[in-house]
DNA sequence: TCACCTAGCTTAAACGAATAACCGGCGCCG
DNA sequence: CGGCGCCGGTTATTCGTTTAAGCTAGGTGA
């Protein structure tokens, strides 16, 4: 039950309930924590937890880590590729799993910025923890954070050698969709990286993926841009200059805008191109043929991984060792 | 250039840098802040800056934000249904604007509790204001944010009169889409409602909306969950049934698993069966035929969102004042 | 009888930043 | 020459919470 405050001014503090508990307001603070080694009798116990109830007490955050020197939150930056449905369910259940062992995460939103000047916007919030993208987390920006007493943790690649990194091997990910292609007897394959400067740089670890797969066969670059109408420039220049016959779309989006392509200008899929993409997003069961996609197979469950990063955070893991959380996995459908 | 500091076990503070510029911490806030009102010559403001950039100083957001009282954070609850790239992009928009007027959104992560519980751990942080999905702002959840000094703001729909909401209409989604497919001569009109208990209500309401078009047109309720598997059993129950000649099928992926479906049992799109999904996603363009989707035309731009989140924090903006931020749209493409 | 212990609290000092109030000295005006 | 105002700062208090240290009453052992 909560009752009203009266001057709805302020919300209620520790000191309102101890003064209407009649103790004092470290004696509240040893009832709410359940601080180990108090010695508050079951009756004073009682007398505090409802005044609490009484009043609607929700604890200070700012205050409590003002005080403690650390605070409970782990900052989970914003990719600049948007949070797919793979991602948001990862951000949901690490949410989950850290706040089970008393942390919690937040996304910060500003996907752009990099370097100190995000940096000191992560800083300022003093969380535990800051998972971003490993290019955002220049030598700087690892320097102002660690200053801050955050734990930076890097998506993708460790900026530099010590800095943690949940891995995510983009090379192996080209190379599982290339092996797969040659081993259906593809010789001549294109594999595409996109323009967009943000991804542009997984789509060429991905493409050098594909280029150690494929031994025997050529391999081939060709850029595009994520949009339908360059996915058909693309299709008419292959048209034009030779028709791959095994093509890496480096992500399902990109994949699904050439499928479509294909199928415009006629061109059969899986019997004159095979088509490969990656992420495994429920797109690929939608298309008609079936996408083939590689796929992120879990090596750590969401609730390993947060205990990997409360171990980061008090010191008990080792920093300069790289986190291995998924592995490539071909997912075969109809368009290979 | 930031010195690295010698014990590494504290970040700076603001004493350090007045410590090291020979001045009071007083001084070091009245430069730092460049308060209104103060009277530090030149030369002494730059002492004071050269020394937090050399110690590279970060302002601790807790301890301003419990001495002013106020914090500078917005709190996006993250809903329910995974982020889609149409809300991705809102919220990175939304993100950069707030933060040109002062503020730090945050998205925090918990997708699935609501009313007290969830409002507990967001009043916590003591946000300036809390976005969430009207359900999960429950009349006490209210009370408790607006105790806690912030202000809720309600996504889709106000839990009561008086608390600001911004409105995504789903009932004039499903009106749209129902009200082209009626265009399109349809008698038989099949609408889709997840069978998901988050996103259910929001089918019911686009349902609700679709029936509300059809005038003298049949409209039936079809339940499915989120999976090829059952998108075949739907295809499978209508072919026995009954095929209808219109589908609004709720969303563009439970639209396009239906159309994969379709394809596979044989049935001509438009043809036989005219489908519209919503939410026009990149996907519609990718499937072939490329799907009819009713989209949502922003009528506010983001900036404009921000300001008058901005407006309702300050008191300057009544909040009983639904805020329209989007109309539904229809992108009509040859799935219809 | 008195030292000593323990249960059950309270007191008080931080944490880092913001800010109202004050203060010494100099210039200027009447 | 006394007082006022302003410049360039400083001092001290406050926010809400944690926590080490202390304190009191009652019990216990020697």
């Amino acid at each position: 039950m909560i009752t009203m405050n009266a001057t709805r001014s302020r919300p209620p503090t520790m000191g309102d309930i101890a003064a209407r508990a009649a103790v004092s307001t470290a004696t509240v603070s040893y009832v709410l924590n359940d601080t180990p080694g108090n010695r508050i009798p079951e009756e004073t116990r009682r007398r505090v937890l409802a005044a609490a109830e009484d009043l609607g007490y929700v604890p200070h955050a700012s205050a409590r880590s003002l005080r403690t020197g650390r605070s409970d939150l782990v900052l989970f930056a914003m990719p600049a590729t948007t949070l797919g449905p793979l991602a948001a369910r990862f951000f949901g259940g690490l949410a989950d799993e850290l706040r089970a062992l008393g942390y919690t995460l937040i996304l910060h939103g500003d996907p752009e910025s990099r370097g100190a000047k995000a940096a000191r916007a992560w800083a300022a919030l003093r969380p535990a923890a800051v998972i971003a993208e490993g290019r955002r987390l220049t030598p700087t920006a690892v320097d102002l954070l660690t200053g801050a007493g955050a734990v930076p943790l890097a998506l993708g690649r460790a900026p530099r050698r010590g800095v943690p990194a949940l891995v995510l091997d983009h090379c192996g990910m080209g190379r599982t969709g290339g092996l797969h292609l040659i081993d259906q007897g593809c010789t001549d394959i294109a594999a595409i990286v996109p323009r967009a400067p943000v991804v542009k740089e997984m789509g060429e670890e991905r493409l050098a993926g594909v280029a150690k797969a494929a031994e025997g066969a050529r391999v081939r670059r060709t850029d595009m841009d994520g949009t339908p109408e360059d996915a058909a420039r693309v299709v008419a220049e292959w048209a034009e200059q030779g028709m791959p016959d095994g093509v890496y779309g480096y992500n399902d989006e990109y994949a699904g805008l050439l499928l479509g392509a294909l199928a415009d200008a006629g061109v059969d899929v899986p019997g004159r191109v095979r088509l490969v993409g990656t992420d495994d997003l429920p797109l690929c069961g939608m298309l008609r043929p079936r996408l083939t996609s590689v796929g992120a197979r879990p090596l750590l469950s969401i609730g390993e991984v947060a205990a990997h990063i409360a171990a980061l955070v008090s010191g008990d893991a080792d920093p300069a060792a790289p986190i291995r959380a998924w592995e490539p996995e071909l997912r075969r459908r109809e368009s290979s």
